[in-house]
DNA sequence: GTGAAAGCGCTAACAA
DNA sequence: TTGTTAGCGCTTTCAC
């Protein structure tokens, strides 16, 4: 007993089997061109009976084009984006498309050769978070196929986007905070390329201290340090994410003062993390699954033939215990 | 001023560039072959010169097989399996090989499918975390490509495995528990198919009573309340996994109870939440990237012609406050 | 509405 | 060591 020997059913065996022509089994299959409901009925039936699955590579081969859209993110291991990549394959899935991801860490080179390798692959487009790519490079990638990218000014009027509004979330963070009392707010920055926004409207509406720092939880902490050995004055703090904040609420309690109390720390994202650790953190929520349903759709849009859009996704303010 | 019209370099141009034939080219490029060292390098600087890049499709047609592998997990929104897929990412990368990621939701019929459009995909091997596909169907998909799978036994001599030692990893959850004085224990059981092993060790170990919940942080507070409530005497809680921890953590606390004083809990995974949430959590550490890294190793061997293997990681116990 | 011919770009097998 | 031949399975003309 040997395992069955896969020789592979071909467009041919169908058209043998349902005594037509292989471009008449071709035009049932991708129901282009005219033809007779009965033989595409008879020869759908044959594909179905022969368990005919058409070869990906001959089929991109024709068509220069697979039916794969890439996902190009900084690191998936950073809470915000697994929740947007699950939004991206649920809609993929729904698509039928299948999803390849690049893995970047926000480095310039990572990305452009991410670029390259989808072209190459020859995905039916792409989309993602590229971070540290010149606008002129991000341009020349979405010349070469459909691309919608996120968080990010479209570089080129065939880039499409879709951004999560962060002038409104900052304010919002701002806000919240100044109607807490505190007059004096200072602004942890995620150490991040092309992210300039947030901290810009931090800077219009609320005007304090910036420290920069890793957008992770020791980041956080090490930055509350730097910015409260600074500005003792400062009592809000408004991180640039929940990494940052999570990291800043631990700083604040080991040196023994008050959350929100002494100081109060407002995050950005609403991660699952967000509303589990002590005290809970007040973020500004983003939908992070709908960012990536919304860039698949976007992405189907322009695969549809439909021109660039551009979405933008309204966040909000979740208040917990933090501020 | 118009978009550079792409006409795509083939290997043919190459061939008449250098002045070789065709095949001569393609041998310079994938080192098969015997081929003079002089032309080689001539080949490769034309290549370079013309930034030829080889069609995927044409090239899989020819040998049935593309550069990518397939990556199969329940659910990316777990923070379990972000870290296992940084490692499979970092690790494809470094071999040059695309990774298409299938999520399934644990859900028999996603997985039997995303086996298909592998297969279908010319995917050069998969690897993955198949919770409810049965053994029958796993061996089939195994012969039909190179698979490893993570975390279940192997269905066939074919199927490579990489394996967290749960025997190990419980054991030393439940012996820290009883070194801390807790005689009586309970576990909050993770309601996962084909993933027995943790609840058959406990109940060897310890054998206490038993609730199942959904692996999720609701889950564990659910389960936890349920637990205490049938079984007031128990007071060291292990839980299938962190989620599952958190949530009892959680349930514990707003029952006005103390933790460990009153409950300790000890989790399973150590994910990043873990070490985040008061108090932090003691729970069995398992290094997530590594296996992910390991589950592409093993099929990289598998792909240069190695038999299947098939390799179990360690985990060890990190105590935090929780226990 | 359907079929025949052509060819996408590559590599395996064989010939030189 | 290098070149030639053949063909992978499909879709796009174009003819009927």
């Amino acid at each position: 007993m040997e395992a069955s020997r896969s020789v592979r059913v071909t467009i041919d065996d169908v058209a043998k089997a349902a005594g037509v022509s292989r471009q008449t089994v071709s035009r049932a299959m991708n129901g282009k061109g005219d033809i007779s409901e009965a033989t595409r009925r008879k020869v759908l039936a044959t594909i179905e009976e022969l368990d005919y699955r058409p070869s990906a590579f001959a089929r991109g081969m024709r068509t220069q084009r697979a039916g794969t859209v890439a996902l190009v993110l900084p690191d998936i291991a950073n809470p915000f984006f697994p929740a947007v990549a699950r939004g991206v394959f649920d809609a993929a899935a729904a698509r039928g498309l299948a999803v390849v991801v690049h893995n970047t860490d926000a480095d310039a080179g990572a990305e452009a050769e991410a670029g390259r390798a989808i072209v190459d692959a020859g995905a039916a487009g792409a989309i993602g978070f590229f971070e540290a790519l010149d606008d002129a490079a991000l341009a020349a990638l979405g010349r070469r196929l459909p691309l919608v990218v996120a968080d990010r000014p479209a570089p080129d009027a065939s880039v499409a986007t879709v951004r999560t509004d962060f002038l409104t979330g900052t304010r919002l963070a701002t806000d919240h905070l100044a109607s807490r009392g505190h007059v004096r707010l200072g602004m942890l920055d995620g150490a991040v390329e092309n992210k300039p926004e947030r901290r810009r409207a931090f800077l219009e509406a609320a005007g304090g201290p910036v420290v920069t720092a890793p957008p992770t939880v020791a980041g956080g902490t090490a930055g509350l340090r730097e910015l409260l050995g600074r500005h003792a004055d400062v009592t809000g703090v408004f991180a640039f994410n929940d990494l940052l904040a999570i990291g800043a609420l631990r700083a604040v309690k080991a040196a023994g003062r008050q959350v929100p109390g002494d100081v109060a720390v407002v995050g950005y994202d609403d991660i699952t993390m967000a509303a589990l650790v002590d005290p809970p953190l007040t973020t500004v929520h983003t939908d992070k699954y709908e960012l990536g349903r919304t860039l698949v759709e976007v992405l189907g849009r322009r695969l549809d033939g439909h021109p660039a859009e551009h979405r933008t996704l309204a966040p909000r303010l979740v208040v917990r215990g933090s501020a």
